[in-house]
DNA sequence: ATCAAATTTTGACAATTGTCAATTTTGGCG
DNA sequence: CGCCAAAATTGACAATTGTCAAAATTTGAT
């Protein structure tokens, strides 16, 4: 029933999404409007057109998969994704979450197939800046790569610090600095409300923190009885970053994704 | 003691380092080779002249430190290190090993200051490849960037098979995978004979594994008497790499370095 | 060769987290 | 509005790993 929602959905491609409780980022708060630059006057044009070129993704519908070939990166308009791999028929193991304004398939720009796969987490949207061959970049082609190179190296030191939250940090720590990168990703990119939207489940984030759904399930019920957060459903809201930051020892981080 | 020992190497630049019983890595073995044909011609030479550009670093010693302002890539020629960071007072984390033929402080490249330090663990020769202003490589540029954005993802999925070793894996698991993925990183730059000798310490192992030093012995202590590793002091050889893969799970991966 | 310091090994025990199973809650759908 | 499946919660228990302390071994310097 799953493949059906998501026929129905396919073909609604430019409508608006249903069951989206998160607005769409603005073309401005997205890290590919930094691109966008490098491709004016190539035929992939700036803003307005570029828009057009939008792909509507339903809920548990893959993006890419691991070792199709390279065709663009794509920048979440709307809703929500998670890259994983599947190793060795043993589980998945998720890499990172992607949520409006942040960008996918980076990686693969240079290898030519994705290294993993990417699901949608709820109904959403995403932007997809295409390009067969770099070369058409022309002059730009370096300073292109100079930006990507950037970013790049972000993902790399974020990827860094994960290993060293998943690999040295108590559950407490891990899921305290996971709420707090969230937080403060949707709030670079305008989601700055008081709390946010989870768009995965609680089983992704034991998967992505290394831990068992139920250590994930036990630790939130501390941190509700410590009144360090509001939980309710899917909504968070953090009552003491503070607090929560020193019992973390979080310090501000690159996001995944760049 | 230790500041006199480094004194006293540091002036013999360009010598025969002592105490490393590892052979050199040949030139045509080391990563770095690759490189130099973007910089033919502009001041930055072919191997022979290339060689001349080399620097000793005596056990213990800082080849760079974090923050500290990119100056060029090094390779390592002779000896090892790790890359580490002192994260808040609470003790380092480690998050690379480099053997000869490996290179090292690629992704500060475009970032313009290094993001972690790198310790000498023996006495060690390294190879520079300076350059201040990637702009001289001219027409080059864009080819040479293409590399490096290829070695950054190889090392962005390392990484990410770091992660999940470090945040899924069992104590056996773990130690496993970095016995294998040290053993082929030796094969892979000529050094393939029976065996191999450990750099680091079991310290450093465990750090860079995310386990107490404690389990990484009592882990060796396993394999060994399972047979499937002889480890006298420093020297290791892998008795039975089939079963070892087997109990890991390991497969192929990216060194770290590129 | 000898000695001191650093490293590794070992044991006993504690703590954190995982596993299994059952129950409750939530969310989507008719 | 209520039903069903998916997800989350809870409890009991087991297993892995960490911590602390002491002993043994190795390493490096004299």
């Amino acid at each position: 029933m799953r493949i059906m929602e998501q026929e129905k959905q396919k073909t609604t491609d430019g409508g608006n999404v249903e069951g989206v409780d998160q607005t769409e980022v603005a073309c401005e708060s997205c890290k590919l409007f930094g691109f966008l630059r490098f491709f004016e006057g190539i035929g992939v044009e700036s803003s307005p057109q570029f828009l057009s070129r939008q792909r509507v993704v339903a809920k548990g519908e893959r993006l890419f998969v691991s070792d199709q070939p390279f065709h663009g990166i794509y920048a979440v308009k709307e809703g929500s994704f998670k890259s994983h791999l599947n190793v060795d028929q043993q589980g998945e193991q998720i890499y990172g979450f992607y949520i409006p304004g942040e960008l996918l398939g980076l990686d693969a720009i240079r290898v030519g197939v994705y290294g993993y796969q990417a699901t949608a987490l709820e109904n959403s949207r995403v932007c997809l800046l295409p390009f067969e061959q770099l070369d058409a970049l022309g002059p730009n082609l370096a300073s292109f790569q100079e930006q990507v190179i950037r970013i790049l190296v972000d993902q790399l030191r974020h990827d860094q610090r994960q290993t060293l939250l998943v690999g040295r940090k108590s559950a407490e720590e891990r899921l305290g600095a996971f709420l707090l990168n969230l937080a403060e990703r949707y709030a670079r990119h305008g989601f700055g409300g008081d709390g946010f939207r989870l768009p995965m489940l609680q089983n992704d984030i034991a998967n992505y923190l290394g831990l068992s759904m139920e250590t994930v399930s036990r630790t939130l019920r501390a941190f509700r009885e410590q009144e360090l957060v509001n939980i309710q459903g899917r909504r968070v809201r953090l009552l003491n970053p503070t607090c929560l930051r020193s019992i973390t020892q979080y310090c501000a981080d690159a996001q995944p994704g760049g």
